[in-house]
DNA sequence: GTCAATTACGATTATCGTAACAATG
DNA sequence: CATTGTTACGATAATCGTAATTGAC
């Protein structure tokens, strides 16, 4: 097996790439200006090629290749830190939950509030998140528990961004069906269902933390097109029910999740469905564990 | 971010692990006993645990959990490193094939003897293995070009055992039903169609490198079920087919590989589709480019 | 000329090998 | 008592910081 390349340097590598300046790495790193441009000059010695450019700071294309590597291969050996302390560690009086914000979340309260008898002395925290920072906050002991959400055809599993982390168990929560919010007015509101690919073409929302993000329509309609035309930054589904109301455009929601004040039609073909999936470390903490428990 | 664990000391553990014994890792690594024994105290100080219980060698409940991660964290090192390398060398006039026994390769041969008349100087070599060495040799440069096959949903993308490699690019070769297999008087050899779910208690044969691969099965019908009742080790469809001809068992097959000796019966309920995938790595040689436009 | 990266160099630290030691079966 | 892992210790090499130097705008 060759000999692997320093993570140390790998380190500094990203740093410097990602501020463009090798006396800011230095700086956020705590080493001097000198010892960060030894490190680069080991590392391009190393691997036998330039892999930064100088005045100004960029990646070289090596340099862009490695940085794609360095990053998922630094989390995950920080990853694997925290989870071997995790084992030692006594049993913290945590419990930590991260939420996206279309998941389906009944469920999982009502085990909570069950735990919360249970356990009194738990410290419980829930926040929202996205799915990529919850599973990397899973590995990084930052969350104890995800529950994110997706889209993915009846008898599928949810596609996440793992990047690189360690694997997590799933745990399916809910399955519900599809559909597209609409003004009431709306020519296609009184339709029994719709084709996603027949709605390429049309206005849609970009609301990515409010609806379901019009890159997994893509993806599972298999096209091009779904092309913002006005995007929304937030989760809050009263704004995006006015904006779908004021005519901004259409998004897809899971049913539990549209505004009585919309239409909604529901998406049938492809056969999509709204999954809820509930994500934990594969070796849990105790309240875990036992909150899976409460949850059948 | 946490100062990473030094990949030396990972190596050697796994080296340690694997071998049970701290002089014969030592001298698979070219170290003395007494460096071997330095770097696991010195990780086991680092992660502030035991890793491994000594007399006998072995790892611990924190050294296990260690393990998993260590051993793809170093492959994925070995990886990006091939990958630079590969950026900077002289484009290698060498073409390496890997095929998974029931891939269906005939495209690929068209395509590959076209090349082979553009570029009669490519040394051109093509090998079977299986889909989860072929990944990892198409990361590590043993591999340009691997026709990868399994079984899924009609639209989705084939799920293969990526380990944590870095990610290749897949392209869809073929598609083509599954059918079940039997021996021609067997008393399901005339039904129009069979169901996956009500054949979970067959007798079956347990061929996972001639045939589907039992383990796919279960996944697919999502049951425990399909016991092996013979299991044959090797790659040859001639002795598969006088196994299955002879009762020992039923196998599953994409439909171009049946033997016209033996009765094939539809697998419909779950849809199923047998799909052969093309991987290469993102950024492939010359070579497997111009591959990919003879393959069109 | 100024700002930023590189190089020179000495001090500190880390890591290896040799060899003595300890423990286990 | 033989085998195998650990500890002690000295030699070597790696890495950092200070400070001088080079190079680009």
């Amino acid at each position: 097996m060759l000999i692997p390349m320093d993570p140390h340097l790998l380190r500094t590598f990203t740093a410097v790439a990602r501020t463009g300046s090798f006396s800011a790495a230095a700086q956020e790193l705590g080493y001097t200006q000198s010892a960060v441009s030894q490190q680069i000059a080991a590392l391009e010695a190393d691997l036998g090629m330039p892999l930064l450019t100088r005045r100004p700071v960029g990646t070289t294309e090596a340099g862009t290749r490695l940085l794609e590597h360095a990053e998922p291969l630094l989390l995950r050996l920080a990853a694997v830190r925290t989870e071997l302390r995790r084992l030692v560690a006594a049993p913290s009086a945590r419990l930590a939950v991260g939420l996206t914000p279309l998941a389906d979340s009944g469920a999982l309260a009502a085990a909570l509030a069950r735990l919360r008898v249970e356990q009194p002395l738990l410290r419980v925290t829930v926040e929202t998140t996205d799915a990529a920072a919850a599973l990397a906050a899973l590995a990084t002991d930052g969350l104890d528990l995800a529950l994110v959400d997706g889209i993915a055809a009846p008898t599928d599993p949810l596609r996440l961004p793992e990047a690189d982390q360690p694997p997590t168990a799933a745990l399916a929560v809910s399955e519900e069906p599809l559909v597209l919010v609409l003004p009431p007015g709306h020519p296609l509101a009184h339709r029994a269902a719709l084709r996603l690919a027949d709605l390429a073409d049309a206005r849609w929302l970009d609301a990515p933390e409010a609806a379901v993000p019009l890159a997994a329509l893509r993806a599972a309609a298999r096209t091009d097109g779904f092309h913002p035309h006005l995007a929304y930054r937030g989760t809050d589904p009263h704004a995006l029910t006015a904006l779908v109301a004021a005519g901004h455009g259409l998004a897809v929601l899971p049913r539990r999740c549209a505004a009585p004040a919309l239409a909604a039609v529901p998406v049938g073909e492809p056969r999509l469905l709204h999954r809820t999936e509930l994500r934990h470390p594969r070796h849990p903490a105790a309240a875990v564990t036992r909150l899976l428990d409460l949850l059948d």
